[in-house]
DNA sequence: GTAAGTACGTACCTGAAGGTAAGTATCCAT
DNA sequence: ATGGATACTTACCTTCAGGTACGTACTTAC
């Protein structure tokens, strides 16, 4: 009963740490990232523009409840990351456009891949939760 | 330059909405699935089951800067979901033990490819925000 | 002239995620 | 007998994601 043998090396050197497994580490860089990406706007506008470009209002009606504010800021953060390409075209009723990266269409495809499954799992899932409701 | 003609075609019939992209939909239940599996510590409990059973203890020290609250609620989570099981020994000091369902495997591998995609292109990102910093 | 659309920015507020600390009951090692 | 490990729970507090609402500057449509 005490078999339950895991790996459960501390930190141990830095080119360890490098080679797998940063994302355990406290201060890893990549767990800001994945907050962006996975962060309850963020993988909708990312599944959305893997359908193509959109403009700011487009986004806004295809995506279910999200504010303005929270779009623009989402669309933001996801742009400093380099996944989201934001185009401004100077005319007076104003036009933006958004598409993605080369960067941001990799991301995209794996976000994608996740909430694909889920959504396609979810009778199982409402079942499994049903089980102990 | 008003070329961009994107589908915007609104709920439409109920079986358009449930072929694909319920996501998008305000009410739609897979959205509270993927708050919980994308949550900050959800990912790194499903990617830390992927090497296999641990404990409570195990978990804790192997994700960096989890509180044992949090720890606790997200196994909570996972387990209502049905992606993580949790196998209990009567024992005097408590044993307990976490791993994933077969539905959870599934999940944690897609996880898994996300979060390993974006430590592996880290540096790519880092140079990106860099640019606009 | 008045409403609506465009792409936001800003101020204010709420609610939930998350952190901190302590308690619990029982053992084992020192 | 004192401290630590085990797996939590509970209470309390902080922080921030997110919501609501309004402002902007200009245009087209009614």
């Amino acid at each position: 009963m005490s078999e339950t043998d895991v790996s459960l090396i501390p930190p141990a050197t830095l080119s360890e740490q490098m080679r797998r497994g940063e994302l355990f580490a406290v201060d890893c860089p990549s767990r800001d990232v994945l907050q962006h990406v996975t962060s309850r706007w963020g993988v909708l506008v990312l599944v959305a523009l893997l359908a193509g470009t959109h403009r700011f209002s487009d986004l806004r009606r295809k995506i279910g409840g999200v504010s303005e504010k929270m779009l623009a800021q989402t669309l933001q953060w996801l742009e400093s990351d380099g996944f989201v390409l934001r185009k401004s075209y100077p005319v007076v009723p104003p036009h933006v456009e958004y598409s993605l990266t080369p960067l941001g269409l990799e991301v995209a495809r794996r976000v994608e891949a996740l909430a694909d499954w889920i959504e396609g799992n979810l009778p199982s899932i409402m079942e499994a939760r049903k089980l102990r409701s």
